[in-house]
RNA sequence: GGGCGUGUAGCUCAGUUGGUUAGAGCGCGCCCCUGAUAAGGGCGAGGUCGCAGGUUCGAGUCCCGCCAUGCCCA
């Protein structure tokens, strides 16, 4: 290598004479060292090792071994509960997220000395399987036959389909899962397509049908005219379509309270109208009233600000004629379903005069609609906001009277209809501002109805033509041949502003390819609510409804220990509002609490309060844990807001809803007769719904005994009047199954049920020994999803929440912090080749994972570098503790199964606590501290990075740096470095079994290497081990002295490096020491621990002063340090008198 | 548009109840070692704490608004 370039002056020749010096040291004393060695490679080589450890551990049966020690587990169990994901696809960055983080959890609460179970679950019922296989057979042409079977056997075969689907996924998902190394009952996972678990669902299903929360109501959803069937998102395809766009007028019931909305004064003579009326299109003289020409660009209006308070005010009065509301729409034939006209509240309206009518229209969309309407003159007369025309009546522009609704299961309000409603989600970017609202047609109508209390009008039958409650003229005419004729009649009777044709994007079926409408269907609902009194419940206790329940669930425990500021306030608020309530009964017992009471106050009066109504408020909160905290308050606000639960769906891929209905509609779905269908479920599966009759299905229902079934059913069931043949088949037959499947969600969210209660069922424990379950864990989007979905059946069928905390991730986003693009993820299978599941897993646990997290190529291998520097510091030790396992190392460690015996105790006793091994041990001891605890409370981010730093500073720069020295060149059977060893032994174990958790494959690796079993011996594992105990060692007190000092002397040798003095070796240090305790310690251990060949101490120094030792000792070839021992020996070597034993000894 | 989050060195992140000169790792620069060597060690330079107001003796930290971004909803 080019080592002339450059050294051409008197200054490179000097090192140059060193180099040369030590390369004649180094031949000659290398041989008598003790240098490091041992198997653990420098290269992990992970791709093909991690699976030979995961064969090791399938071999050893590990999750089986966990559990046969389970009853001796010092803490019990830990009741952990695996978040099905959908079987469906590769797993991806989420998922290794989501899996690393519970197998952090599962592992690191299995060797913190609990008993922690993992069954892993798979959601394989719903629409995206189904969708996947209904694709599939239409592009084989396969879908024609099944279109020609009857429906039973036509879902049986789709079923059939999508059960392969969801096995196949399910089974490679497994695969990725295992190579991720997680630790799990693989052999028995849940899937909720088992017979065992459809049925436990159903019987969730039964005990909220017990508690009165499931119903019927009427709801719109996307409806395939050309096939009769509902369609989910995932089915529809948007298309361009051409449609009506119509301008329709509603004239106001009643004129005068729309002018009093617009602050308009009295009314006009007669006169003043007529003038008014004639003047219409010219405006008037002198008026302040703002002028437009029709279609004219006038744009001051359009730039105001929405908010801005209304300014103009016509001085005109009031026209004598009725204004009217004008909405727009695309969709014609949803008119004579018109429930409401819907206003946003804070948007400004203005009363305009256009063409001769009075109308009213957002401000922002005068111009534009004057325009598209080619409205010549056009004035506006007054403006208001949008929440002072909420409740003014309508007239219908057609439809003369109320139709007969049918029977509503929620409360509605008549008197709403044909009214301005409130809405936020009016836009002013198409229309008028005022939003046509049919509530039996549209998402939004509906929720909006839902909140006035509107009914649900839908007058469409299922072949997409009106019924008879419409109009005669419109009586079994289709929709969309409605369409014209209903322009056509607006038209005629005056109400139609403007019509033109309209091109947009529609939603079509995806198979028909025919465009879809919004019908109101018959669905099933679980009633948010709706009160009751849950199994365990007093009769005197007050019902209460599954929201309240939920909110209280999760609410802090009033008695608890406040822990931050935020829970303290909690707490306070808690005990204010229940005084408030509570006040009268109080005052009745004879306690007075006065406004000013403190809570400590009100807590004390509350101690010997009775009334069930306290008592329930407080039996139902259960203080459900969120990690971070503020998981909890973002479920309250949806707990708060959330709609009724509609758990029905249209489809074939799912546990069907086992209701029957009788010729006359009438439904059967009692808690009995649902427990009878969940009993032929777990027998037959839920296929036997497809398969069967209703006698089938109901086999094991006993009419007579049932006393929630309607009468009309329970004499349908008798078959006559009679009352005989209750039982028979043949009359069970004549019932209709229900066509309907369960929202999937309320599969996975009965898993609680399906998996923890069933699976943990024994004689002693009767009730399920895993429940309630501890942790819950998984991302943040669940907050809406499973956390809910398994909070509400929990609460109706148990009263009390299925979990006790609920853990929460973030999303993965790109390196910019966006959104992670699904087409450039990273295969797993990919990440797994290129990195190894430890980097993987290291990367994961050092993620701050409560927030978004960046994910990025060049992270990954950043994660390995990290891995490389931890994987080397092992191999260190490693390759220092000497002989393997017979030397010193107990018999207990040696059989590598228990769990306290990691250092060896007489060892410790005689570690003097100024010596470098009590300051690692101390060291260590914090260490584990730190990682256990940070474990333990979920912080896997705090646990890496201690651990990190541990082998980097504490180990790599600090310790294992300064014992060099004694491992290399004392005598191989020194005390100092048999202590040295003893303790890097100590010290690998403990590491090996800290790092476990995370790094399972190489923590594995490093501890067997350390044990040195062989490759047969597979029962050698560290994760049947528990975490290190404390060696609990003594130490100096002096110690961070010393350690402040090393920092000022590194300081001061990299000072002295400028004069020449480049080598720490070569230097000796006087470190002062004023109070004494630096003399305490050895002056050897000072040095080694400085990386310098001596060091004094000097009593009336101040400060670190470096010496140059180069003229005044000679350098041991053998040790490399200077001393005043060193000199020439008997062998013609320059050495120290200690590297001059050793060598004899060798 | 709403609810709940996030925004601190080039990068990834710590920053306890508001209190010295805002920390760490990576990367970068310079240097040492060549007996952990496709390793190891030392020192150093990097920040208007997203932007703009406010409360306070004092704000990365508390309040308000705005911008960017994520999840969920509309």
């Amino acid at each position: 290598m080019g080592d002339a370039t450059g050294s051409d002056g008197a200054a490179a020749s000097a090192p140059k004479k060193d180099a040369g010096e030590k390369k004649a040291g180094k031949n000659r004393y290398r041989s008598t060292l003790n240098l490091p060695s041992t198997d653990f490679a420098m290269k992990a080589n992970l791709v093909q090792n991690e699976p030979q450890s995961l064969k090791r551990w399938d071999k050893l049966g590990l999750y089986e071994r966990l559990r046969e020690r389970g009853e001796s587990q010092p803490r019990g169990r830990f009741v952990f509960h695996d978040g099905p994901p959908y079987a469906n696809g590769s797993i991806h960055l989420g998922h290794l997220l989501n899996k690393c983080l519970k197998d952090f959890v599962v592992r690191t609460r299995q060797m913190g000395g609990w008993d922690c179970p993992y069954v892993p679950g798979w959601d394989c019922h719903g629409l995206p399987i189904e969708h996947k296989v209904m694709t599939e057979l239409v592009e084989s042409g396969k879908i024609e036959k099944l279109n020609g079977l009857d429906e039973d056997t036509r879902r049986l075969a789709i079923r059939r389909e999508c059960e392969k689907y969801a096995n196949k996924f399910q089974k490679l998902q497994t695969q990725q899962m295992r190579r991720l190394l997680t630790v799990a009952d693989y052999e028995h996972p849940y899937l909720t397509m088992q017979h065992d678990y459809e049925g436990a669902v159903i019987e969730t299903l039964a005990g909220m049908v017990e508690q009165g929360l499931v119903f019927r109501a009427l709801k719109p959803v996307h409806w395939s005219i050309a096939n009769e069937t509902a369609l989910a998102e995932a089915e529809l395809e948007y298309m361009d379509r051409e449609d009506p766009s119509v301008y329709v007028d509603f004239e106001a019931m009643d004129a005068s309270a729309v002018y009093d909305a617009f602050g308009l004064g009295a009314e006009l003579t007669a006169e003043d109208a007529e003038s008014a009326e004639e003047g219409s299109g010219a405006g008037l003289e002198g008026a302040n009233a703002q002028r437009y020409e029709g279609g004219a660009e006038t744009k001051e209006q359009g730039s105001s600000s929405v908010n801005s308070v209304p300014s103009v005010v016509s001085p005109l009065g009031r026209p004598g004629q009725t204004p009217t509301f004008m909405i727009w729409t695309t969709t014609p034939w949803t008119l004579p379903a018109n429930m409401a006209i819907a206003v946003h509240p804070r948007f400004v309206y203005a009363l305009v005069r256009m063409d001769g009518n009075v109308t009213v229209v957002a401000r922002e969309l005068v111009d534009k609609v004057a325009k598209i309407g080619g409205a010549e003159g056009v004035e506006v007369l007054a403006e208001t906001t949008g929440d002072r025309l909420v409740g003014l009546r309508y007239r219908h522009a057609f439809v003369e009277s109320l139709p007969a609704f049918g029977e509503e299961v929620r409360e509605t309000n008549t008197d709403k209809v044909w009214t301005l409603v409130s809405a936020e989600y009016v836009t002013l970017e198409d229309g008028t501002g005022l939003v046509h609202t049919a509530t039996g047609h549209g998402a939004d109508d509906f929720n909006t109805g839902l909140r006035e209390g509107l009914p649900v009008y839908c007058p469409v039958r299922e072949d997409g033509t009106y019924d008879e409650t419409v109009s005669e003229w419109l009586r079994g005419e289709g929709v969309f041949e409605a369409n014209p004729k209903i322009v056509k009649h607006l038209r005629e009777s005056g109400h139609l502003f403007h019509h033109h044709d309209y091109e947009h994007s529609y939603p079509h079926d995806w198979r028909s390819k025919t465009p879809v409408i919004f019908r109101a269907t018959e669905q099933w609902f679980i009633g948010v609510d709706r009160e009751f009194l849950a199994p365990s419940e007093p009769e005197d206790w007050p019902p209460a409804s599954l929201r309240e329940r939920s909110l209280n669930a999760i609410m802090l425990d009033p008695n608890a220990e406040p822990s931050s500021a935020s829970q303290k306030q909690e707490i306070e608020e808690y005990w204010q509002i229940r005084a408030e309530i509570h006040a009268k009964s109080l005052s009745n017992a004879g306690v007075h609490l006065t406004p000013g009471s403190s809570s400590a106050e009100i807590r004390e009066a509350f101690k010997e309060f009775n009334d069930p109504q306290f008592q329930a408020s407080f039996a139902r909160i259960h203080n459900v844990e969120f990690v971070p905290e503020w998981g909890k308050n973002r479920m309250r606000g949806m707990l708060e807001n959330r709609p009724d639960w509609c758990i029905s769906r249209q489809r074939a891929w799912g546990l069907p809803i086992p209701a029957f209905f009788t010729e006359d509609g009438e439904v059967l779905l009692t808690a009995a007769s649902v427990r009878a269908v969940a009993r032929i479920f777990r027998e037959e599966g839920s296929d036997a719904w497809f398969k069967n009759d209703a006698g089938h299905l109901l086999r094991y229902y006993d009419v007579d005994a049932d006393p929630d079934v309607p009468p009309s059913v329970s004499s349908c069931l008798r078959g006559d009047s009679r009352g005989l043949r209750s039982k028979t088949r043949s009359d069970h037959g004549t019932l209709r199954k229900s066509g309907d499947i369960l929202d999937v969600w309320f599969e996975s969210g009965s898993s609680w049920n399906a998996v923890m209660r069933e699976r943990s069922k024994s004689e002693a424990h009767p009730e399920g020994e895993d429940f309630p379950i501890e942790l819950y864990l998984e991302g943040s989007d669940q907050h809406r999803g499973w956390f809910q979905s398994s909070l509400l059946p929990g609460l109706a069928v148990t009263g009390r929440p299925p979990y006790e905390a609920v853990l929460t991730h973030g999303f993965m986003v790109g390196r910019d912090g966006q959104k992670l693009s699904k087409s450039k993820g990273h295969t797993i299978e990919s990440l797994f080749e290129n990195h190894g599941a430890d980097v993987l897993r290291w990367w994961v646990a050092s993620l701050p994972y409560e927030g978004d997290m960046k994910v990025d190529e060049e992270f990954f291998r950043l994660a390995g570098e990290s891995y490389r520097k931890v994987r080397n510091t092992l191999r260190f030790m490693l390759g220092n503790v000497g002989g393997g396992v017979h030397e010193g190392m107990s018999e207990s460690a040696n059989e590598g199964q228990d769990s306290s015996e990691s250092v060896a105790p007489s060892l410790l006793r005689s570690i003097a606590p100024t010596s470098l091994e009590s300051w690692v041990l101390g060291e260590f001891d914090a260490l584990r501290e730190k990682v256990v605890s940070a474990y333990l409370r979920y912080d896997f981010r705090a646990a890496h990075a201690a651990l990190y730093d541990f082998c980097n500073d504490t180990l790599s720069a600090v310790y294992l740096a300064a014992i060099k020295d004694r491992l290399y060149c004392d005598a191989s059977d020194s005390e100092r470095r048999a202590s040295a060893q003893q303790t890097l032994r100590a010290l690998t174990d403990g590491l090996c079994r800290l790092l476990a958790p995370v790094l399972c494959h190489t923590a594995d690796e490093a501890y067997r290497s350390l044990l040195g079993v062989d490759k047969g011996d597979g029962a050698t594992c560290v994760h049947l081990l528990a975490f290190p105990e404390a060696s609990s060692v003594e130490r100096d007190d002096a110690w961070a002295k010393v350690m402040e000092v090393r920092d000022e002397a590194l300081l001061a040798l990299e000072r002295i490096k400028e004069s020449g003095l480049e080598n720490p070796l070569d230097a000796g240090l006087i470190l002062p020491d004023p109070d004494g305790r630096l003399g305490r310690f050895n002056a050897g251990d000072l040095a080694d621990l400085c990386g310098v060949s001596l060091v004094t101490l000097d009593a009336a120094g101040d400060s670190v002063r470096v010496e140059d030792l180069r003229e005044r000792y000679p350098r041991c070839e053998r040790s490399w340090k200077r001393g005043p021992d060193v000199r020439e020996r008997g062998d013609g070597g320059v050495l120290s008198d200690r590297d001059a034993q050793a060598v004899v000894g060798v």
